[in-house]
DNA sequence: CAGCTATCTGAACGACGTCAAGATCAATCT
DNA sequence: AGATTGATCTTGACGTCGTTCAGATAGCTG
């Protein structure tokens, strides 16, 4: 029968350290902010040594990796969620767009690292690559069933690196209390966001 | 007669040290990346003892906001230039565009610390507002005088935001080598990023 | 049961950000 | 001129960090 994570009768093998060394991590993320996220910290918050850790990851580095792909994972399931609830199909990548925000907007300090961790890498590492292909040709294969056959693949990529991008910059601008006033005059941050992304060209709004 | 900045026959007052401080970290920065960005390494290259930066920072990251403050003023004005060089008024916003992605390109790790400067802050730092707000309305104004008097002023502000957000995200992505594939069979980088940018709604691009 | 290997601890190292106390020097006041 | 003041810089220290290594512990295999 095994415990939640935290501390208890603390035999001297964990059982499962590295799940709870990531699950750690991703509370630190949360509650103190990415300042606070210390390997140490980690430790301390799984009830471990400082020295535990190395037993399951490399470096920090590889722990962020950890962190990252479970960031990956409920991201690509928030974009899953939304392409389906879509009543249009031609809204499809309105409403993955404003699940991809949103994310960020939930999770500032996680998303942070899930593209700290792609960052300066010759190569990805193992799994991380496979979820974002998984997230990347999601919008890649909405694209292509909204552009028709016709339409030249390189421009189904291009279009779906342009969306990517516009996504990204507008989670990134959005998750760090930029454009505060204008929410408010629109009524809202999702009011706020579709605002945004129907000047994109990429995201088709409702309206006409 | 004042010397560079390094190590010469160094006088107890160093004279200019907050110049030569930030000269230091642009310098670390662009040799050796953020990892080996420290106050102390700073101090080192600047030739002076590591608690010598106190008397000009409040801290650390008082140095990065005065390095972020230099590098807004590259950015605004390889942003003007690109205005100005720009034959047709409708592609001033894709040459500004262009200047844009290529500055983040050329100075990743400046680039990032701009950001990194702003974020987290509830109120911006002095001088660092005004220098990003100049280069926002760089942006306003094109669009405001391509749209026309009849466009509504709440159009014109979605719109910036829009291009602003679009274009931080495919500099961050272009920054940090995604894409590097399509990047060959484009035939260079500034064609990628121009085809990229053309399939952004906000920047029109020539060919029809 | 004995031994092997994976896992965890304890102690240590160098580097970091920061601070307090004292040294040094430029400018100002008398 | 000489004394004083305040800004600038150094020295030394504190606590934290990432990381390593020798040794303790315990689950697994024979």
């Amino acid at each position: 029968m095994r415990e939640a994570a935290t501390v208890e009768n603390r035999p001297y093998h964990h059982g499962d350290l590295r799940r709870a060394l990531v699950d750690a991590a991703s509370r630190i993320l949360e509650n103190e902010g990415p300042s606070a996220l210390s390997l140490r910290a980690v430790a301390r918050e799984a009830g471990v040594s400082p020295a535990a850790p190395y037993h399951h990851f490399k470096d920090k580095g590889e722990l962020l990796d950890a962190v990252a792909h479970v960031g990956w994972d409920i991201l690509g399931e928030g974009m899953r969620e939304a392409r389906e609830s879509a009543a249009d199909p031609r809204q499809v990548m309105t409403e993955i767009g404003v699940a991809y925000v949103q994310f960020a907007q939930r999770h500032p300090a996680l998303y942070r690292v899930m593209y700290d961790a792609s960052r300066d890498k010759t190569s990805l590492p193992e799994g991380m690559k496979s979820d974002q292909d998984s997230a990347y040709c999601m919008v890649q294969d909405a694209f292509r069933e909204a552009a028709g056959p016709e339409v030249p693949e390189i421009d189904v990529e291009l279009a779906t690196i342009a969306a990517w991008c516009a996504a990204h910059g507008l989670a990134e601008m959005n998750a760090f209390h930029q454009f505060d006033p204008l929410k408010a005059v629109l009524g809202g941050e999702e009011q706020f966001l579709r605002a945004v992304l129907s000047h994109m060209g990429m995201f088709p709004h409702p309206h006409g």
